[in-house]
DNA sequence: GGGAAGGAATAAT
DNA sequence: TTCCAATTATTCCTTCCC
């Protein structure tokens, strides 16, 4: 009956249902009028390419719920007692972890944005006010927010609900400058406050606290008070036992006040009962509604009630972070160092099958991404493409590279591979992402390519290659593409795990270049300058394996030369068509074949000479 | 079976 | 009139390979 009732209800205010945008957890937003807002971005909405993708969204999360919902209703009164078992001994392993003593300050700028464009132009004051474009924005002042009008919501449909909206574009120097100016009076707080973006910081004030025999009230007034005086800007802060719930309590007094939760299990513990899941980072719209329409939780409280479903439901992870939740418990030590994972670079326009166009946006990505990575001397090995369709619909493919990369021509050269595969079909987005970086030292940096190092140490010691210096026979053996590049590259891997760019030394598949197209050896010339005595590392190692009897030392008047190699046999395309190693005929437009069947004999070289079998051969080494 | 990699989903700003 | 962003991180699940 309920049910039915229900269902009247939805297909007489179907916008009830339609909860994309709309949500009032954000801060000036309690006195809303919901349904107005909803019915206006329904009405907005419906029958977009948006909106149906949005509606398949809703179904996969219901399909979800039904699935957790019939194995919650399936399991066994000894299955769910085990699971509470469970989950009754993590309670206590977790409240053994619980600290209360420090005292955390999370500290938010009040719609950050808005209130700098207000800063420098008095004149947009008191008026509703939006950061952003017609199809999206980035924050929206108090005023406007009284209308429904938030961030992450299209500009159009902002406007609907309040026609007198006023836009500015973004201006992100500006943001910056005023950020540095509040971080100044952060770091007089706390000289290890960690920013998480440009308007918001955590800073532990146990020690400014103690110092200045101050509570944790005072000092968040005093510092608020430091950067309105500083930038002319409001802030808000919230101060608890642990960072999660510093977070939630810089939300509650929003705008220009402060919230304070005493260092007290008992305070933690009755701040908790009634909190609105959706209040804590890290439970967005999906896990609400997962949790509300599987378990019936809505507030943390419940989250530990329901211990013994949650841990038969959800994985351990999640589980241990949900009861973690109800609980009251957060971080509360200062972080490491985090290096950074990954970067990207992804641009939406209006959709189109185009090719040419989209493989122009996607060298415009790659160059950006490649810039980007430029500027913090970063190299990445493994390369995501991700693709929107005209229905919204997000598509991700990722390559794993033999070799750290970052030039542009390394990234359009995989990112166009990646995008081809998923052609035909109308885009409205492109994005590049680079990720597995070589800046940790260790392991990372190490290729996973075997270097020409290895191989001569390894072939040195079983004596059974002939090195020497044949400028034709380098391009022969090393052939002419990708892979065997990268074993040449892979040579010049700096004590940072850098790898220099191939430019010089990239090469077009499959082809065997005469002498007159080879690397240029004036530019390898050039690398041994690259970096910190990038090349001197390389020519130690090499100074200490040349003791081999079967190489010829080199002096460092020798320095500018650079070591090459050759087999006899080397292997070639006869009249540019067939292998000279094993008769295989491919046409020289088979680039990528080519490319494979150099690989393979490479490969085969050097299985076969890991396992000791490689043929007598006489291998020399020498410095021209 | 375990680890690495790929892909989708989720979340936060 | 415009007609739903960009960036980074994390988690979970699947697939593949050894």
């Amino acid at each position: 009956m309920a049910e039915m009732e229900a269902k009247g209800e939805e297909q007489d205010r179907p916008w009830q249902s339609y909860n994309t945008v709309y949500t009032n957890a954000k801060a000036g937003m309690d006195g809303v009028d919901k349904e107005r807002v909803q019915k206006i971005v329904y009405e907005m909405s419906k029958g977009s390419k948006y909106f149906e993708n949005e509606k398949r969204k809703e179904a996969s999360i219901q399909q979800r719920v039904d699935s957790m919902r019939s194995h919650c209703e399936n399991l066994t009164k000894d299955e769910l007692s085990h699971f509470e078992k469970i989950a009754d001994k993590r309670v206590l392993e977790l409240e053994a972890t619980r600290n209360l003593s420090r005292i955390w300050m999370h500290v938010d700028m009040d719609a950050f944005y808005a209130a700098v464009e207000m800063l420098e132009n008095p004149s947009l004051r008191g008026k509703p006010l939006a950061v952003g474009s017609m199809s999206m924005i980035c924050t929206a002042n108090y005023e406007a927010r009284r209308f429904g009008v938030r961030a992450a919501m299209p500009g159009f449909i902002a406007r609907k609900l309040c026609p007198e909206l006023s836009f500015v574009p973004p201006d992100f120097k500006k943001y910056q400058f005023y950020s540095d100016l509040a971080r100044k009076v952060f770091q007089r707080y706390d000289p290890h406050f960690i920013a998480t973006s440009l308007d918001e910081a955590y800073l532990d004030v146990t020690v400014i606290c103690k110092e200045q025999g101050m509570d944790g009230r005072e000092v968040a007034e005093e510092l608020c008070d430091g950067v309105y005086k500083e930038t002319g800007l409001t802030c808000s802060a919230g101060v608890a036992p642990n960072r999660l719930l510093a977070k939630v309590c810089s939300d509650i007094n929003k705008p220009n006040g402060q919230f304070v939760l005493q260092n007290d299990r008992m305070a933690v513990m009755t701040f908790i009962s009634s909190l609105p899941i959706r209040k804590i980072g890290g439970i967005g719209k999906v896990t609400e509604q997962i949790l509300k329409n599987v378990l019936g939780i809505t507030t943390c409280e419940e989250l530990q009630q329901k211990r013994g479903y949650i841990y038969a439901l959800f994985p351990q992870c999640s589980a241990d972070f949900f009861l973690s939740v109800g609980l009251g418990l957060g971080k509360t030590g200062t972080p490491q160092y985090v290096p950074r994972k990954s970067m990207s670079s992804e641009r939406t326009f209006s959709a189109t099958s185009d090719e040419t166009l989209l493989f122009h946006k996607l060298e415009d990505i790659a160059e950006t991404l490649s810039n980007d990575m430029k500027k913090d001397d970063l190299y990445g090995r493994t390369l995501t493409l991700k693709i929107k369709t005209s229905t919204f619909e997000v598509r991700t493919r990722a390559v794993s590279l033999q070799r750290y990369v970052n030039s542009k021509e390394d990234i359009l050269c995989h990112a166009s591979k990646l995008l081809k595969a998923e052609l035909p079909g109308s885009l409205r987005l492109i994005g590049l992402r680079m990720s597995q970086f070589n800046d940790d030292r260790i392991g990372r940096g190490v290729p996973i390519q075997r270097t020409l190092e290895e191989i001569f140490n390894s072939v040195d010691s079983s004596s059974s290659m002939t090195l020497g210096s044949n400028r034709e026979n380098i391009n022969a053996v090393i052939g002419c593409h990708e892979l065997n590049a990268n074993v040449l590259n892979d040579s010049f891997v700096d004590d940072h795990g850098s790898c220099l760019s191939n430019a010089t030394l990239h090469s077009e598949p499959g082809n065997i270049r005469s002498s007159g197209d080879l690397p240029d050896f004036n530019h390898l010339h050039e690398l041994e300058h690259y970096g910190d005595g990038l090349l001197d590392n390389f020519k130690i190692e090499r100074n200490e394996s040349s003791s081999d009897q079967h190489l010829e030392s080199t002096n460092q008047s020798e320095s500018n030369s650079m070591t090459s190699l050759f087999i006899e046999e080397p292997f070639c395309w006869i009249d540019d068509y067939r292998c000279s190693l094993c008769g295989v005929e491919l046409p020289p437009d088979f680039l990528e074949e080519r490319q494979e069947h150099s690989d393979y004999h490479l490969a085969a070289m050097i299985q076969r000479e890991e396992s000791g079998h490689f043929p007598e051969k006489t291998i020399q080494k020498k410095r021209s």
